[in-house]
DNA sequence: GCATGATCATGC
DNA sequence: GCATGATCATGC
């Protein structure tokens, strides 16, 4: 039987609906997920090539619709409050450390695979196989001429590397959109043609697409509104995303409160006023941590208070979670440990010089993964023993004024020295549902509560060198 | 001054 | 209407 071939982007797109709403199970022609632990994510691709567009996956070694130049990419999302998320980053192609140092981006072979991307999606579900997960739709991405310089960037940043001799330190870290992941199982494999010509200890590595460049695409591809951005395209000839972010709040250090308030028209008495001086000073309108950068930047801005004795009163913040998810979740899949571990931090740093706060200085930080991994974890299993006993009601408290609050097991601030668990919602009556009542009350809601960072910690994160 | 529980203002 | 970024307020 000859095999098909699709004419054009619109094609393609029809035909893939014809997959839509079927399981992996439905659309596994050549039982690719039938047998003992045939549970693979990688056989999901093969799948819609041959369930959906009927193509033998043999027969090809090279892109997938190379009429069209046209590389098929199936990926499952997640959905989540905020939106549909990427858990994972997108894989392209393996990267050869030689042709990478001899290639221009525009002629790599990461570009002639990858500049057209037909991405088939699926909603990744805890606890089912990939043959119970259905394919639900799908979408033709190219990247924006902004998108294509930042790719530039990240592809000469790697390539520099390759080219001074220090390809093995090579990190994702590096990067802003267009990672460079290890690939390959096991430990302690190497690239061992690449290892042995530049003389170093090379991993296999493949170029990838990062999952908060690709949460970002999503969420602007389902958006109802636009999505504010807040740096063209001439700028990004010139700088990184990064520096560009910094180069704009850098005028603006050593301004005082009343300035910046003026400047940028902020309430006195809003809570999150700090941010919104921020916003100012990069040009959104918006929440910062919401416009494109940040988000398919993956940073986070956070501010921070510093009083005139050096110390900071306000532990910080993160979106409540959920504790019937807390309870059904692993540590590092939930959305707490994913946000650390995902991304950038951009602490905007206001000192109080004895009168008031000024704009003092910037700092960019990620999370040690030791600390997120051990010490986070230690509360996560704490917080999850608390949920499912139901002893969270510990006692009561009555102020002066009559009103009674309630004491809770949660963890502490004072039983560690990183992370603890504290109410985080618009009033004491913002509830979320339990897992199991408590027992002592039998409420069957509490009051929503988030993990929290705590200031000590915050404060030796902003005071170290580095 | 810290720990802990509670809540505010804004944007979407 | 509600999530979020963040600060307030009380008690010890």
């Amino acid at each position: 039987m000859s095999e098909p071939v699709y004419h054009s982007i619109q094609e393609l797109l029809d035909q893939l609906k014809t997959g839509c709403g079927r399981t992996f199970a439905e659309l596994d022609v050549n039982h690719r997920l039938t047998g003992v632990g045939r549970n693979d994510k990688g056989a999901l691709g093969k799948i819609v090539e041959e369930g959906v567009y009927h193509y033998s996956v043999n027969s090809r070694a090279e892109a997938d619709f190379a009429n069209l130049g046209v590389e098929l990419k199936t990926t499952g999302y997640n959905k989540t409050r905020n939106g549909l998320s990427f858990k994972e980053r997108l894989p392209l192609n393996t990267l050869n450390y030689q042709n990478v140092e001899a290639q221009e981006f525009e002629d790599s072979d990461m570009w002639h695979k990858c500049q057209q991307l037909l991405i088939a999606l699926y909603e990744y579900l805890e606890g089912k196989t990939y043959g119970e997960m259905t394919l639900d739709s799908g979408f033709f991405h190219t990247f924006s001429k902004e998108d294509i310089e930042i790719l530039k960037q990240d592809y000469e940043i790697i390539r520099n590397k390759i080219k001074s001799g220090v390809a093995d330190t090579i990190s994702e870290t590096d990067t802003t959109y267009l990672g460079a992941c290890t690939s390959g199982a096991g430990h302690g494999k190497l690239d061992a043609t690449a290892s042995r010509h530049y003389h170093l200890n090379l991993k296999p590595r493949k170029f990838a697409l990062k999952a908060v460049y690709f949460t970002g695409v999503l969420r602007r591809l389902f958006a109802k509104g636009e999505i504010e951005s807040v740096i063209d395209y001439e700028e990004l000839k010139e700088k990184s995303v990064q520096d560009i972010i910094l180069d704009r709040l850098k005028p603006y250090i050593g301004k005082t409160e009343s300035e910046l308030k003026e400047m940028f028209h902020v309430g006195d008495t809003s809570k999150s006023r700090f941010e919104r001086y921020v916003a100012g000073m990069l040009g959104a309108k918006g929440k910062v941590n919401a416009t494109e950068e940040f988000v398919k930047g993956g940073f986070e801005l956070k501010t921070i208070r510093v009083e005139a004795n050096g110390t900071i009163e306000q532990n910080m913040s993160f979106p409540y979670f959920d504790f019937r998810e807390i309870v059904e979740q692993e540590w590092e899949d939930t959305e707490f440990y994913q946000m650390l571990a995902n991304k950038k931090y951009l602490f905007a740093i206001f000192e109080n010089n004895g009168k008031e706060y000024i704009f003092k200085r910037i700092k960019l930080w990620h999370i040690p993964g030791q600390i997120l991994d051990e010490e986070g974890y230690k509360v996560f299993s704490e917080l999850k023993e608390v949920l499912l006993s139901g002893n969270i009601v510990r006692g009561f408290q009555t102020h002066k004024d009559g009103k009674v609050v309630r004491l809770n097991n949660f963890p502490k601030s004072a039983s560690n020295p990183y992370f603890h668990v504290r109410p985080h919602g618009e009033d004491g009556g913002d509830t979320n549902p339990l897992p199991v009542p408590d027992k002592l009350t039998g409420v069957t809601e509490y009051t929503k509560q988030c993990f929290w960072l705590k200031k000590t910690y915050v404060l030796d994160i902003i005071n170290k060198d580095d």
